[in-house]
DNA sequence: GTCTATATTGTGATAGAC
DNA sequence: GTCTATCACAATATAGAC
């Protein structure tokens, strides 16, 4: 394997990452992968045998950034706020660098939802030891009771959705102006946070 | 104008709505919509001119679902509270009614973001006055200080997201138990609005 | 208005020269 | 490994009979 070789592979699977993020599997074109790439579209097929199989290799990547290497951290004893802390701050900075990255995620599995059980399987998510930290802080009565599901949904919810609604709030909310709407999300890696452990701590 | 051809409209735009909202402009075939409304292809051409056109109408009308008339609650002088357990009862009601709809929007308007200026322009809609009412709030000292624009993007966010990611939820949250998760979305009715108020209401 | 048949175009994939 | 040319098929759209 020369070296040429595995920069053409590295340009098919950047443009590929490109255009298939941004347009889905269904919407993207091999034409327009391999102009995005400088090549032609037999070598697409060169390198990976099939539109099918170009895609996975996408989506298995983009699926590793919606899954953090942060379950070691929910394991951990660290105290609850901390820990809503770290993770809210973790997930707003990987959309920061990866905007589009949700929307895809979201769109795709809903597309397929079997791919989720291999995801599963390979990131090895396991909420249970944060859920049964909250039910602890929420028996021992440090914090507002608060049931750990509605918890851990409405933490997802504030840290994604702003990346998959992007276009809706710029047009709506901050008056077609992209700038401030950047501001917005770096503000949000403070606010986020703030907004949830108010929401649950006792004053 | 028969009342077949009513009939024969109505059918086709209930079978379009079904597959557009599931699969999306790219993802729908002509010939799927026109099998689900019991006809063929070329009466869809007879009645909607192309595929654009048919989407469209779809389209729009699923935009006016995501944008109910509570804009005209939201400029009322009900109490700060009062409107956010309204505007959240309200979103989760009618997305209850239609899951599929908040995953399509999104994902079109990714697709084609310019639509949503039109969508704008249609819906007549004005967040001012409500961030208006929280500004009052703040600065009068009866809530805790809370960005408006922040505290907005928070109640969409808890509204959509969980629509939006229904799959994951269902399989990583909920052990792929559909009825559980059900429940859950019933659930939030409550949660979403009762989680919003105790993250601004002094105590 | 509704159908069958067909035209037309787009797109994933392959063959084969270099 | 990389290209050009082409195939095979799928999908939108139209023509024309009834």
């Amino acid at each position: 394997m020369s070296n040429k070789e595995i920069s053409t592979e590295q340009a098919i699977l950047k443009a590929a990452k490109n255009i298939f993020i941004r347009k889905g599997m269904e919407g993207a074109r091999m034409q327009e992968i391999a102009d995005e790439a400088g090549i032609n579209k037999a070598l697409l097929h060169y390198y990976f045998r099939s539109k099918d199989k170009l895609f996975e290799a996408i989506f298995t990547d983009a699926i590793l950034k919606i899954v953090p290497n942060i379950m070691e951290m929910m394991k951990s004893d660290l105290p609850l706020f901390t820990k809503i802390e770290l993770f809210t701050n973790n997930y707003i900075d990987a959309f920061t660098e990866n905007p589009f990255v949700p929307g895809f995620i979201m769109h795709e599995l809903s597309r397929d939802p079997s791919k989720i059980v291999n995801m599963v399987k390979n990131a090895g998510i396991n909420p249970h030891p944060f859920i049964d930290q909250v039910k602890r802080e929420t028996e021992s009565g440090n914090i507002i009771p608060v049931d750990p599901y509605h918890l851990i949904v409405n933490m997802l919810s504030m840290c994604i959705f702003p990346f998959v609604a992007t276009p809706i709030l710029i047009n709506v909310l901050f008056n077609k102006n992209a700038d401030s709407y950047k501001e917005f999300i770096l503000q949000r890696r403070k606010e986020v946070p703030h907004f949830i452990i108010n929401a649950i701590k006792k004053k």
